[in-house]
DNA sequence: CTCGATTGTCTAGCGGTGCTAGGATCGAGA
DNA sequence: TCTCGATCCTAGCACCGCTAGACAATCGAG
């Protein structure tokens, strides 16, 4: 039993190493970058490997996309904690989302941009990327005004947020001005 | 005189076919599937042809991108002209903006989300590009309400469009309820 | 009218991609 | 110690974007 849990160890193990050496590719050149040889020379492994964790490409990157969505729910969360009151709270939200975004410019391509095979908004989606959502819903929420409801209202703001951080990085907006634009943004959409 | 002017007619007709063939396939079969040699055989022409006329890959999907933005102004101005009142304005030319992403999905890629080796926001930045920023900022500009610059309100509401273009069309956001988004994200940004 | 130069196009091929079939190796249990 | 199944790698497939060099057609000068 023994030799059996410690290659399953190994293999979750490697697992990780995979998913990680992915995104730490992805983040320094690029996920073009990141094409299954040179992946699987940094894990020091052969190629076929890689298939016997994932079906393919797309699955690695879905596996950095879930592990990019717990880490804005945390940073989320985190953020929004430390704030009184709830323009405060929505606007720390706002900051932390895109400065995730703009600190962590692959894995929020892993997650919107590219196609890592994820269900989203559906019964099979990933848990991780249901909690980042329920973490914009916690303080939005409160500020949905009348008779709005507070997902609709998450799911707009969500978008706006998103599409400041894709075109801001993708040298479509001018990347000054973004505070500005941060709090026209709290300003005319929440309800204080 | 006339020999040589009838050979540059033939070759900017060629270039022509050239983009549309690549906008047709990348409509119907994404644009993963359009491949050099697949466009290069669709045109009748060798492989080396493509490179004749465009740098690269790059270069086409921007013509394609180029092309787009023309038709995202003149999709706009045509439905914000044909409504009466700011309110119905601004809320006729996001309809338009989002009716277009979705009924051409690969223009809107080309645009957007894949690169097209474009400028954006810069002195080099196409004309067509521009202009569609001009045709937003017609309609917006006057909704911007007291003390917010017009441009700024403009990036805002666009990037706002954008994102839920996005994020709809990828799956991210439920397919339905396009119309109460639409509707709130009109009352909340432009002040009336 | 001929002949070199120029222009245009094609064939063939380079180095890369994601992915996989099939053989070699190794370790656990009999 | 031997057998056999799990594990991993070598080699290769079909495709990608892109380009060098051969070839044919056209043009202008003598």
């Amino acid at each position: 039993m023994s030799v059996q849990e410690r290659k399953e160890r190994e293999r979750a193990e490697r697992e990780r190493l995979i998913v990680a050496t992915a995104r730490e590719i992805a983040e320094q050149q690029g996920w073009d970058a990141v094409t299954t040889r040179r992946l699987a020379e940094r894990i020091e492994y052969s190629q076929p490997v890689l298939y016997s964790h994932f079906r393919g490409k797309r699955e690695i990157i879905g596996a950095v996309a879930v592990q990019g969505a717990a880490e804005i729910a945390v940073a989320v969360r985190a953020a929004t904690a430390g704030a009184t009151g709830p323009r405060e709270r929505v606007s720390a939200l706002a900051r932390a989302y895109l400065d995730f975004a703009a600190r962590n410019p692959a894995v929020y391509d892993a997650l919107f941009q590219l196609d890592g095979g994820l269900a989203f908004a559906q019964e099979d989606t990933p848990e991780s990327l249901k909690d980042a959502f329920a973490a914009l819903l916690e303080s939005l929420g409160e500020v949905a005004g009348e008779g709005v409801d507070t997902g609709l209202f998450t799911e707009l703001f969500w978008a706006s947020l998103h599409g400041l951080a894709t075109l801001t990085r993708a040298g479509r907006l001018p990347p000054q001005d973004i505070e500005p634009r941060v709090e026209l943004l709290v300003d005319r959409l929440a309800v204080l």
